[in-house]
DNA sequence: TGCAAGTAAGTATGCGCTTACTTACCACAC
DNA sequence: GTGTGGTAAGTAAGCGCATACTTACTTGCA
């Protein structure tokens, strides 16, 4: 096999396995089995462990459902059109981390053992996202569409919503935790209903919140 | 020293070292020097090093912020109050997880690393907390005074907008995410304030809600 | 003096990584 | 076509070290 095709093999098993079982868990010598190789064959495409381990971020970098949510969002906040932005976020977000597990574990396997993946997910996939979405909120709080509410609070807030949801199937429905017997998309409209409702509910509290700012 | 206090201060030197490495990541020898005996100690006290691990759970059990939380919980919901039940939620969770983060430490790694700690974690601490919010939700919303949410949308929500911060926090704001610069209290308020509103919002889309259901 | 608390020094296994070696491929003189 | 030499893909075996766990022994206090 060429060299190129055999490195772009072993990290697509790495990265099966190093999300299943974290940096730590996964050795490289089960690394070569699973892609049918003698070990030492590893450590001529990489030079060490930890190299492999970073060099997932490229091939998880310019996968087609990321990018397919990044022009849905940007095409949603073009038109200006609040319901489809929030509600194609937790959509894609949704339906993103339910076919593909790898990339959450990934994240928070390296986050929890310090190692640098994190970060680089980190700055090339989720803070990108973040920031786009503060930005729109501020602008449609500009615009007298939306309460005057910190548009970082705001952001976090609904990531958040999805994150856990995302979370709690992943890890926690088996644990005896409450089901939530909705399909993606509805879970992303009632997500995106709550939000939105708390983003233009101009009548509650109303003192309370002018006079923060 | 004594047989129960050496097994205490072995457990709770394995707590630090679980939470910060993992199981797989913290060795037997190490939990052994940090408590300052031989490494055969360990294991006149506990059978196994899982066995050491599960035992963590025990000692999480009683913590007295955890206890504070919930009655702090049970008279704001005893008394109706809406604001104060979101809010003191809200600012306990964020004060806990910033003061002791081992326990948001544990509960992921053993997660990630199929350990039934997790489930234990899950069983004991959060899922109680959930169905109790849950039980509050469905109150409110048929006293009248919060449109007719699916509950378990409600309280997942809240709480991942909460869990997201704390995880931000932790994990991801040295990485060049958007710093929130609030104290805990501010953040509760403003996290309880966003939620309210959602859940008084009568007049936003109201139709399509109502068809929901 | 008896017994629990504690230790030094193991064992078998598995880890990341290296070394010394064998095979398969392929351009090119003849 | 056919030998030939250089290069890259691949392997078996093993190095030094760390792991979970054990055993045989020593201490110190009721």
């Amino acid at each position: 096999m060429a060299a190129e095709d055999r490195r772009q093999q072993i990290l697509e098993v790495a990265v099966q396995l190093f999300s299943q079982k974290g940096f730590r868990g996964t050795t490289t010598k089960e690394i070569a089995m699973a892609a049918g190789v003698n070990e030492a064959i590893i450590f001529r495409h990489f030079a060490t462990k930890s190299e492999l381990y970073t060099a997932i971020m490229d091939r998880k970098a310019c996968s087609d459902e990321v990018q397919a949510m990044q022009s849905a969002l940007k095409e949603a906040m073009d038109a200006g059109d609040d319901r489809q932005v929030f509600e194609r976020l937790a959509f894609h977000m949704l339906e993103f981390h339910e076919h593909d597990d790898t990339a959450m574990r990934l994240l928070l396997y390296s986050a929890l053992e310090g190692h640098e993946l994190a970060e680089m997910i980190f700055r090339n996939h989720i803070s990108k996202t973040h920031r786009q979405l503060a930005e729109y909120v501020k602008r449609r709080v500009a615009d007298g569409a939306f309460r005057r509410i910190d548009p970082v609070v705001a952001v976090r807030g609904f990531i958040g919503m999805i994150i856990n949801q995302v979370m709690y199937k992943k890890f926690f429905e088996r644990c005896g935790g409450q089901p939530l017997n909705l399909t993606n998309r509805q879970a992303a409209e009632r997500f995106a209903d709550l939000f939105l409702a708390s983003m233009t509910n101009h009548s509650y509290d109303h003192q309370r919140i002018r006079r923060k700012h």
